[in-house]
DNA sequence: GCAATACTTCAACAAGTAGTGAAGTAATGA
DNA sequence: TCATTACTTCACTACTTGTTGAAGTATTGC
């Protein structure tokens, strides 16, 4: 959210880089790869739609039987499909009256099932996290 | 961002679950396994922040090379680092006067490193987006 | 001690986004 | 044909989040 970019940049610091290291590491990464890696993890990156997608994972569904499960409005559901769909994660087929979704595609299953492992494990040895910052007072 | 919890829910179908399919999916993943997952993506779902991390998945880095790296003030950067650290993603040491910022973990690189090459490949044949999705290979 | 450097936190704003009821569209069946 | 079911889209509101200057904290050097 790049908020108009004003006057000057924020304070920028005296240490040129090199200063400290040798090398000078820089953007590194296609910017459409970046751009489309983004999408995917803002899609990913709510719970309603991150559990959404895990029970896409064991198959099929209709909206109305997502909006059973979820006991959420029909309404809800669509917009959160349509956000999905948007992202390319979610596939959509017409089946009479009712319209089934599902994973896009098996890397997506991947991906999710691979970062819910990591998310159990637990990756650094940290209970919780963003605690500890309070000043003496 | 569940909007104040209302009277009644959206409009509900009629059709009850199981009178399409004969399974019905539940929740089937851990809440804080999803959770944790879900405060990872959102992370990782911001251009600058995983560009951020592209960087350090390089080397290490303190705060000035990484404005200087990305032309941005010192403040946009820190709060960027406070966001990631707040998910794990990110380690930090003192140096002497310098903070040195790197990615926590081994994990989070592949995390990383798989989601671009995915996002490269462009997983469904399309050169754009947000069209129709097509399984291919 | 004091000043400088390197960062962090605060506060405020702009822009983004999720949820929702109402209204609209599409397939099916009578 | 019209009614019904199953969804989608619209428009709005409430909330969240990224950026930023100013002010604060921490380490180093004099």
């Amino acid at each position: 959210m790049k908020a108009l970019a004003t006057a000057r940049k924020n304070e920028q610091p005296d240490c040129a880089p090199g200063e400290h290291r040798r090398k000078r590491p820089s953007a590194a990464v296609s910017a459409a790869a970046l751009e489309r890696a983004v999408r995917i993890f803002k899609a990913l990156g709510d719970e309603p739609r991150l559990r959404l997608l895990a029970i896409l994972a064991q198959g099929e569904l209709c909206v109305s039987e997502i909006a059973e499960i979820d006991d959420d409005g029909l309404s809800t559901v669509s917009q959160r499909l349509r956000v999905l769909r948007s992202a390319d994660l979610v596939s959509r087929r017409r089946d009479g009256q009712h319209i089934l979704y599902g994973l896009a595609d098996q890397h997506i299953g991947e991906l999710i099932s691979n970062a819910l492992a990591h998310a159990s494990e637990g990756l650094p040895a940290r209970p919780s996290a963003a605690k500890k910052n309070r000043k003496k007072n």
